[in-house]
DNA sequence: TATATTGCTACGTTTTTAGTAGCAAGAAAA
DNA sequence: TTTTCTTGCTACTAAAAACGTAGCAATATA
């Protein structure tokens, strides 16, 4: 396995991000979290660490360059770093799933409804 | 003010979505908010209704085409709906903001460490 | 030494968003 | 009643992001 540190493009705060120009720390948050896999991504480590390949899998075969890029993304933004087995969240990253975590049971519901 | 009911594309429980294959419900919903806009505009209308270009303005000048396709999405996936003054939050609209309220407190926090 | 597995990079195609222009319908002003 | 505004969009082109497939270097395993 190889390792990189390269920093990708992170929404920085107080500055303009995708999704809002106000750059307000849950707007920077929203951009982050919202491109595609990021949550998918928390999720998938909430239980255990995880390898690329194993990552790329459970993400509906996820195109590898865009795994890699949430990946860098994530990292950068300290949510997520890699382990001796695999990619492993931080414990900011871990507090963020706790918040994200209720969303489960209420989507349940919700789709419940959708029919 | 013109009044349109067209339902969009919506991400289907059950079946693949973007960010995800398996179409388990909070994969669904992570696909719909994930999208460019939609948990800005939650957040938005969370403390009051807004019109359509007070929702383009508070989103940074979004993108009119955009902005549209989320207002339907969220219309479809029964989270917003078009009250007399403005788009406002359905019942389960503000469920969902309650439980994505937290993260604001968080992402401050958070923001401040990655400096 | 041969075979897998892992963690990626490259690249062409498709999808999504951005950004600008503008129009129809109703309200307000003149 | 005619103008002027505001509102809620649609249309269109360009740019950016994501998809999907191929493949390679490094390490582990047989």
């Amino acid at each position: 396995m190889t390792e990189k540190t390269e920093t990708p493009k992170l929404p920085q705060p107080g500055a303009p991000v995708r999704g809002s120009k106000s750059g307000q720390p849950i707007m920077v948050l929203f951009d982050l979290i919202g491109r595609r896999w990021s949550m998918g991504i928390l999720w998938n480590l909430s239980d255990e660490n995880r390898t690329f390949r194993d990552l790329q899998e459970r993400c509906g075969s996820a195109s590898p360059s865009v795994l890699n890029t949430r990946l860098k993304e994530l990292r950068a933004a300290g949510l997520i770093y890699n382990a001796e087995d695999g990619y492993a969240l931080t414990e900011d990253g871990r507090q963020l799933f706790d918040k994200l975590e209720p969303l489960g049971d209420w989507a349940m519901d919700w789709v419940e409804k959708l029919r």
